[in-house]
DNA sequence: TGTCTCAAAGACAGCGCTGTCATAAGCTAT
DNA sequence: ATAGCTTATGACAGCGCTGTCTTTGAGACA
């Protein structure tokens, strides 16, 4: 703890103004004068003052306190969502606090309402899935809860910050286009996820742009986990008809694949490419490296904490209907993809 | 914002007691009589209260915030620490702050002591090797700072969480004698954490105990990282006379070891063993799956919250020199470890 | 010069808790 | 049962701020 306390009084004493004076002029309120908001500032500086932010939350009502609602695993996204908001949150004086949905106990709408009156937060980062769960959106926004969405579905709707996943998931098909390949099994992802929706028809219809046939035969259902791919895999690769390459909803997906592969004596990339998303860093660490999709999952996070405070602080002042900030990808040309024997040979 | 608070008065009506026994007896303080302890909890649990942490914090000149200091990369083992300490802190009502320390700005002292005057912290979790930096450690005895230490080398002073690191990597070297292997190689971790010597040490002696050679040829530096891995692997296994195994000090450095095995057609386990230290969940991921210690990482986490709270609580009251809890460790079995060729043939 | 007006500054009441001290309720020993 | 103690509970005063209402005073205008 701090030794001694330096208050709104002792500002005030020496700056020869009452306490309000000095919290109006501190604030940024108007109504002071110039000379009188110059003398407190004087004061404050000289004492070398800080606002204790338990009495200013306490007054105030407002805890400088925002949270990050994740559904399932702390996965690396999240972890990286989480990193780039501390980033975001450490120089403007909020603090961030995780918050796991309990989807076991309750509904996730619940369990936020719940823990926003509870904590008193400012305001929420929701990830996906929940992000696109209509029944909590719509809460939030009728409660006037601050919130901000991470890639949600409806890009019209509330703060949000995404990227462009249907655009990364069309290149990174075309690019095993691009590499020779003619037929590429695809794992989707967790179905709750709208990214899943948008991965799997960016494939279909870089498929269809290329003039190539979907075959659902070597497409399948997954969850955005290893367990996903090495299911995935096991399907796909005992098909009549195996493919030569494979795009994994996830890196975790891809891994999968690549395990399954391994243990089956397929080799990667001669005999099988395997692409994923996300580029999370075992994508880095798997034999051979993984050809991925960069997401700018820091930058997102930091960003979603940006927007959030600036909305707090406007709060019903101004307006916002609908703020996006849309990130930049890029494909991270790895090992684990090259063109087909058949092309190389 | 809460829509509208359930405050201490309206738990305390609920139990028919004064507000200030409500206070009491939710904090945890003695004199207050078993029957009427459990009259206020129902009451508390019938009305869904929780403590206003702002007022908490002004009343009681406490944050009831406890932080988690580290340095370098948020790894999956302070992921793990991380969630850990969470699930610890919930239920009592503290909450948790990610510190990670600037090194290149200043000191881990002076960053510690000045976030700590700062953000008025209640304690801290140190995490290795920072928990064996002596003058970060003297500062905060000195400030009177409540703190816990992870898996520090000194056992003897102050609170602290740790398991038998020794004796782990003991039985680690010896599973692989015991599979027949007499050339183990090995890659050191960070020498700034203590443990990186522990373990070293028990991979010595439990080759000397089994009448083996220690050859410092097949013996390498590292740092705790995937790098590590792959440049000690590639030293070892060029080495005049290779190993059969080799005991990687972690399994990010164990995954770098099969990266790069891989990539010289070495296969494994048939032609190297490898085994990992510590659980990550890359361990799993990786081909072939990896042998392991499993270090309860997240109920260390756990555990140091506890620590740290109990003794936030107990204050000046209580003198707690040094307690240290100690927990269990495990080998698990997995497919890169095997018996050499030579004994298997 | 006197009056009206509105900006500038102050007074004051909490916010919901914890710390301290006073008081009531139990308990032991006779 | 009653003194003499300990333990359990209550009363009350803040913690350092912000919100709201009230007062002051300086300038504008007649």
């Amino acid at each position: 703890m701090a030794s001694k306390q330096v208050t709104i009084y002792d500002v005030a004493r020496e700056a020869q103004v009452s306490f309000k004076t000095v919290s109006r002029a501190l604030n940024g309120e108007d109504s002071v004068r110039p000379a009188t908001r110059q003398r407190v500032f004087d004061a404050a500086k000289k004492l070398n003052y800080t606002p204790n932010r338990a009495a200013r939350r306490l007054a105030g009502n407002r805890s400088y306190t925002v949270a990050l609602f994740y559904d399932g695993d702390f996965s690396s996204y999240i972890a990286g969502l989480q990193l780039g908001m501390i980033d975001a949150c450490m120089p403007l004086h909020y603090e961030l606090i995780l918050h796991p949905c309990d989807i076991d106990i309750e509904s996730p709408t619940e369990d936020l309402t719940k823990f926003v009156s509870q904590t008193d937060i400012d305001g929420v980062v929701v990830t996906p899935p929940l992000c696109d769960n209509q029944e909590l959106i719509s809460a939030l926004e009728r409660l006037n809860i601050k919130h901000v969405m991470i890639s949600p579905q409806d890009h019209d709707r509330g703060l949000q910050v995404y990227f462009m996943e249907y655009q990364a998931a069309y290149d990174l098909t075309a690019y095993l286009i691009g590499l020779g390949h003619r037929r590429i099994g695809f794992i989707k992802g967790d179905p709750a996820h709208s990214s899943s929706r948008s991965r799997y028809e960016a494939y279909k219809d870089a498929l269809r742009d290329a003039g190539l046939r979907l075959d659902t035969g070597i497409v399948t259902r997954g969850n955005f986990n290893f367990q996903s791919g090495l299911q995935g895999a096991r399907k796909i690769l005992n098909a009549a008809e195996p493919p030569t390459a494979i795009f994994a909803s996830d890196d975790d997906t891809a891994a999968g694949v690549m395990h399954y592969a391994h243990d089956a004596g397929i080799e990667i990339p001669a005999d099988l490419s395997v692409a994923g998303f996300d580029d999370v860093p075992i994508s880095r660490y798997i034999w051979p490296t993984l050809t991925t999709v960069r997401q700018p999952i820091e930058l997102m996070g930091a960003k979603a904490a940006q927007l959030l405070i600036e909305a707090i602080r406007a709060d019903k002042a101004i307006k916002m209907d609908s703020v996006a900030t849309i990130l930049e990808y890029e494909i991270m040309e790895r090992d684990s993809c090259a063109p087909p024997r058949s092309a190389s040979a």
